[in-house]
DNA sequence: TCCTCATGTATATACATGAGGAAGA
DNA sequence: CTTCCTCATGTATATACATGAGGG
């Protein structure tokens, strides 16, 4: 019966986890739609009667544990794209995910606190701007961008190219956004980002960082092409 | 000959590396000595006039690449030996790394602020404590312990002994803790913190990830009858 | 339009705490 | 009654993505 693995356990301590997971995804979706970040809705509830929750908490509660995922599943990614219309429709996340970062016991008593607590904060919203900034205490991020979470097969992927060039071309990275589904812009600061940091990490004297031995990130990378295919 | 790599250059760009590497180490001492966070401190600076610099750039100013160091220099786990008094003489750090988390030009530029900032604050701070809460707008964190960093290498033979065995005896968590020179509570802490980590990763259904067997208890020493199995 | 550099903000993760329980003995 | 456990959750720190200035 191993021979069937995608059909995970869907009830744990008397828990429905398809239920837990399906709400954590819809959680996170709407928690962007009304441009709050984690901490704000962290201190919202704080603020607010009821359990309180830090960040990190929040955090603990809406994560979807990555490693339980198949490479094809990119969650995140998903996520992301369909906040921004670019879902591929191709890429439909199956239940398969073994487990969120919290036990289930657990997210079974917030669900309710984070279900109320958002649900007024949308009807805040529906009525206007000012009643939401006036709920949660501050301006939800307007001009921010949100931050883009990659999956971690994207990372493999770009981290390879990284190693081929530092510099892609224009050209290349339009086709790397395309095939990993991501803005272009994105990608492109994530090069940026990726160099400064090589260069933090490179000591002084030396030579530009031989990609090819010391620390070569971890030798998986290979399989871009059959990976992430959409 | 590279048969002598210790010796690091000690300057690039102008500056002088390792009077930015003492700096950094003894700031965080100081810091830590008047029982700040480095989030405390962002926010103080942030309140006084001048430049004001974020818990993030603190950090970065603040850390020492651990990249840089040998396994045996372990730079965290010294400074916070010698704050605790268990100072292992053995145990020097020969300055042979080679950069900081940040560009030489960018510490050099903010060093003095920092320097200001903090003899001001170790002045409040002789003067009375009640001036030290006042100067940073909020109580230092009196009750709550340090946060104990572990160096990579010492997460490395915790984590070896940890599979190994998930759960040491007593006696053997004092070992470990002499050993690494590390407190044994915080020893202990680790072991329950890395156990739960264990738990929130592995599938629901699965059985405990292979380390050995369950709880077999990898029978060590003699006077492990005495310790409570199970 | 794209780069680098300095630096910010959001999130993830590692260490800490405390309640409640089991067991030695 | 001390010692160590697990569980839920907090707090401090590290890291990854974002921004914006200045340059060509």
């Amino acid at each position: 019966l191993v021979s069937n693995p995608q059909t995970a356990p869907s009830e744990v301590d008397g828990v429905n986890l398809e239920e837990i997971r399906e709400f954590a995804k819809a959680f996170k979706i709407r928690r962007l739609s009304l441009g709050l970040t984690q901490t704000q809705v962290g201190q919202a509830l704080s603020a607010a009667e009821g359990p309180a929750y830090s960040q990190s908490a929040i955090c603990r509660h809406t994560i979807l544990r990555s490693h339980f995922f198949l490479p094809q599943e990119a969650q995140e990614n998903t996520i992301g794209s369909s906040l921004t219309g670019k879902l591929n429709p191709g890429l439909l996340y199956p239940a398969r995910f073994e487990k969120l970062d919290i036990t289930p016991k657990s997210a079974q008593k917030i669900k309710p606190v984070l279900e109320r607590w958002m649900a007024e904060a949308e009807a805040r919203h529906r009525s206007g701007m000012q009643n939401l900034t006036e709920f949660i205490g501050s301006e939800p991020s307007k001009k921010r961008k949100r931050r883009t979470s990659f999956t971690p097969q994207a990372l493999e992927i770009l981290n390879s190219h990284f190693e081929k060039n530092t510099h892609p071309s224009g050209q290349e990275m339009t086709e790397i956004a395309e095939k990993l589904n991501y803005d272009r812009e994105v990608v492109r600061v994530w090069f940026c980002n990726r160099r400064q940091k090589e260069k933090r990490m490179t000591p002084p004297g030396e030579p530009p960082p031989t990609h090819e031995g010391p620390y070569s990130h971890s030798g998986s990378a290979g399989d871009a092409s059959s990976c992430h295919d959409l």
